[in-house]
DNA sequence: GATGTGACAGAAATCGATTACTGTATATGC
DNA sequence: GCATATACAGTAATCGATTTCTGTCACATC
């Protein structure tokens, strides 16, 4: 068993340096408590040659604080995710603080044991994409002065701040755009809308059908778990073949997310049905995969990145400052045009007949 | 300003319940020290009713332990490294570890960073893909007693235990399969060869090359950096681009990842080059979006989740027992024969002539 | 009835930092 | 020349746990 170098601490460099303690800690923490030139280098020196490394264990009991944050989403594979923490991460970093990330895989008993770990850890914030929280589990971490933003998944819970991101708009949107070219039979394809956002992106795909004069066309899903990639991308190839069966004819459909497009695209691709001139695509998210696959997929944008740097951001000003303003941010959406939709019948703006 | 209710500690619940701060902590962290059944009940109810939280920094600080490891990848963005870290992570959580993700984004001077901090932070056990790291950091931190397990980017250091991949052989096998389905001209286009782990897939192309009498044909980026999938997907167009220049008729290529892979395809469609009737396409990593594109691509899998999942068990049995065994792993590549990979001219086995 | 033993509880030290006090010497003001 | 301020260093308490050491009973043993 091979002998560990005892690690040092504020104490040894004391003893090394014949001073106290405290007048170690207050040169190695660039304290503005005064401490004479000489003794101050003579500390910098030892602590640099005997590879002194601070114990935030220590100093975080000591001071109540805490220089880590946690994040819990679904699942850091979904690549929309992923992105919102590097997002996170990175600013994080620039500002001394780790991040330490949770999946929680949709099971809201998971939320909670990680939620209970990071409190142990006595982390003092919190970024969230909650599901199915009870407005409880909020209450005792602002009780515990932990601070908490909830993003992308709507929370219903009073008293938290939030940056959301406009669905409502962004199916509204997407839903226009399909019209204005041309589209009139347009089919909404989700997986199953037991989530608030889902239904968001519905709610403004059928408000934008509605202006229209147009029949919404629903396609749903029955179960679902996208903890995997993979399972929206196969849900989306089930999609497409329910919609072929129910032979509504839709000219264009419109799907809750990306991998769930690029999985009908895949369907109907391999059934021979050419997109986008047979069916146009319209996907919803903005996820680079999106670019990579054929035709590359129109789509709405969410900003990913952006949202978790803005978290972030937040955040740490939250806990810093004692600003405690609540405050809901709302990101909007945009288009990304690419080529899986195209112009159907007569002009753009002009409806035909 | 709201006032935060005060935390309770050990110390509160020991004088609601008039015994010493000792008792309840043999309680509460089920020490086999005994404890009458009469004080244990009320503790514990005590315990439950003002919704205790122990505070691990003080636990840790005491008993000189950490229920956190360090995770550091190039990019969480990397579907390849983010499927690593659900593995990790998943297997930690189970045995109430949880997990600080560091992106060093290729940078060594993040890396270094990163490393410093979670030394801070008493991390007692560290999974690192590195980048060219030299052997002192690992030095430093056998010195500490922390553990490391570096994973998939071969590290030079002594004395470290590794979970590796056996990229060699996966190149070989690889390149063996595009011989097999009687391809003679096949190239093999990599991202800049900075890495260890792609100048070993090309020494397994290469060798593979040789002893079916074949010449190899190499096409190199001159620039690289990968924390963003979208560059590798880019590379990937331009060194199709660059092949298609060198006049060089390969009737296959090999590609050193999967998202090169499809960058290539979506080249090559769109310059309407037919994959895989006109050229071949073989990937590299396994990726999930590999089954999405069209044509599926055919593929060299290296187990992402099973070698975090793996890392993530080895390093727990490191920290916990003190076995301290060196050990390195080399995980097996696997052929995923998909639909980007057409047979060529003669029999497989027989070359023609 | 002396002794040994095991069950049980508390006091106090400890982990590695920070910091409120206390104390001393030097400088400054008038 | 005396009061006061300032620079500087150390002592000791503290954060929230764990754990070693002591100590007290109660009970069994011979």
């Amino acid at each position: 068993m091979k002998r560990m170098k005892k690690k040092v601490t504020i104490h040894d460099i004391a003893r090394m340096a014949n001073v106290s303690a405290a007048t170690v800690s207050r040169v190695l923490s660039n304290s503005d408590y005064p401490v004479s030139q000489s003794l101050r280098e003579k500390i910098l020196k030892i602590a640099a040659e005997t590879n002194y490394v601070p114990n935030l264990l220590g100093k975080q009991l000591k001071k109540n604080t805490s220089t880590t944050i946690g994040v819990v989403v679904p699942s850091i594979v979904n690549p929309f995710y992923s992105s919102v923490i590097l997002g996170i991460e990175q600013t994080a970093r620039q500002r001394k603080y780790t991040v330490i990330t949770c999946n929680s895989m949709h099971d809201p008993e998971l939320e909670s044991e990680y939620i209970r770990m990071l409190m142990e850890k006595q982390v003092k914030g919190l970024i969230i994409a909650s599901i199915a929280n009870d407005g409880g589990m909020f209450k005792q971490l602002a009780d515990m002065g932990i601070h908490v933003i909830a993003i992308d998944q709507r929370v219903d819970a009073e008293g938290i701040s939030k940056i959301d991101f406009d669905f409502v708009k962004g199916g509204q949107m997407a839903t226009r755009h399909l019209i204005d070219k041309g589209h009139r039979r347009i089919a909404y394809l989700t997986a199953r809308m037991d989530r608030p956002s889902r239904r968001s992106i519905f709610r403004g795909y059928q408000e934008a059908m509605k202006e229209a004069g147009l029949e919404p066309i629903l396609v749903e899903a029955n179960a679902d778990d996208d903890h995997n990639p993979l399972s929206d991308f196969d849900t989306g190839r089930a999609l497409a073949r329910k919609l072929l069966a129910a032979k509504v004819q839709a000219t264009a459909v419109f799907t809750c997310n990306d991998m769930l497009a690029i999985g009908v695209i895949n369907e109907l691709s391999s059934r021979n049905i050419r997109v986008p001139e047979e069916i146009s695509v319209m996907g919803f998210d903005g996820i680079d995969v999106g670019q990579m696959i054929h035709p590359p997929l129109t789509t709405i944008k969410q900003p990913d990145y952006e949202m978790g740097k803005m978290a972030c951001t937040m955040l740490l000003n939250m806990m810093n400052n004692e600003n405690n303003h609540q405050f809901e941010i709302i990101l909007q959406p945009k288009l990304i045009e690419r080529q899986s939709v195209v112009s159907r019948g007569g002009h753009s703006e002009t409806s035909g007949r």
